[in-house]
DNA sequence: ATCGGTTGCTAACAGGTGTTAGCCGGCCTA
DNA sequence: TAGGCCGGCTAACACCTGTTAGCAACCGAT
């Protein structure tokens, strides 16, 4: 995916705040109108700095997906020990998580009113960061430092158990992104049982 | 939450289809016309068995909320060591995800459709399951039996890995719920590191 | 044969939607 | 001073939306 030119100031503030509008309300319910009147404007002026209210989802969910395949991508590029690269990959996800929260909401819930071709390299893309997870969850378990009986199976409950954090995420909150971000790696990688010998491998 | 009364064969007709196109679409995205369209139908003759499109939204939630509190009842009525009780909560849950994920995609996604008061209650019930869950897993800390900072957090980030399910699960998949219910209870419980004596506890 | 209930169709209602085109005012530059 | 550009407003367009009311057909009971 590559980079785009920096919004103009206007444009900008149009996709914050049809954002957080999606991400509220979602795509199909936020009107126009209503977004036009939280800018201050009316609704026909917005065609001045977009072409649709498609393109604004469109260029919201690519962008997260450029965010996270850049951090993805930063997170494993040294040869560390793969859990340490599965911790930072999990640190990395979460940041783009915290960064912002309502572009990723939205990234992960209203992808599907994408029309055609977009919404197929859309869902490619994800497709192609879930598998990055999971390559690198099989290589932990090739490794031997991690073990599940099934990657692709572990990587969609990984990423699941950290895609809620929009939902629930607050700047003001008394944990920091990286806080989160370890924590998260810390209860996903050692799980919530307590280890005292034998028993572990209980049915 | 009491029982309703069981639908006559068109309205719960209606109330599946329905619920199919809302997962599918979104609860705002799919028209009355659609729907009728779905079902033979014109969107005119719905209303001789709903009282409205919000109406069928409403019943969904509400039910598939019913069924959560049903399972988690049943599977933490017994005095039973905690871990063994969460793990029933968690087979429990991932079986009503896994018996319609259809209208469970919809409880988890599309309740913000639903109008004051109902929405409201809906998230009352909503904060009320997850605490039953922050409950136990506390009861678990304080046990001996589970570790983490933070009951809250884990309850969240546990119940958010289950809730992936009605995205990807397919009922002619390889694994049945039970399997997977207990695949996941394995995986959130125990980690995704292997234990090899002196990696617990690595920062 | 008649009546009541159920179900579906049709047409309409009242309102909302995304988007376009023409116009206007302000600002900047030559 | 004039012209060009930018951005916003307005009104309209073409279409869609959820829902209602009246009507008709069918079925079962009396």
């Amino acid at each position: 995916m590559s980079a785009t030119a920096p919004l103009r100031p206007r444009k900008a503030q149009i996709d914050r705040t049809a954002t957080a509008l999606f991400r509220a309300q979602g795509f199909a319910a936020t009107s126009m109108r209503e977004l036009a009147t939280a800018l201050g404007l009316e609704a026909g002026s917005l065609y001045s700095h977009i072409k649709s209210k498609e393109e604004i989802l469109h260029r919201v969910c690519f962008a997260l997906a450029d965010s996270f395949f850049a951090g993805f991508a930063a997170a494993t590029q040294e040869a560390a020990p793969v859990a340490a690269q599965l911790r930072q990959a999990i640190v990395a996800h979460v940041r783009v998580l915290t960064d912002d929260s309502a572009a990723s909401a939205v990234f992960l819930h209203e992808w599907r009113h994408l029309s055609e071709p977009a919404r197929s390299e859309f869902l490619a893309l994800r497709d192609r960061y879930e598998g990055a997870f999971r390559e690198l969850i099989a290589r932990g378990v090739a490794a031997g430092e991690l073990h599940t009986p099934d990657p692709a199976f572990a990587a969609l409950t990984l990423l699941a158990s950290l895609n809620w954090l929009p939902s629930w995420y607050r700047p003001e909150g008394k944990l920091s992104p990286d806080d989160i971000a370890h924590r998260l790696a810390e209860q996903l990688l050692s799980g919530l049982v307590s280890v005292t010998g034998g028993n572990r491998g209980v049915a």
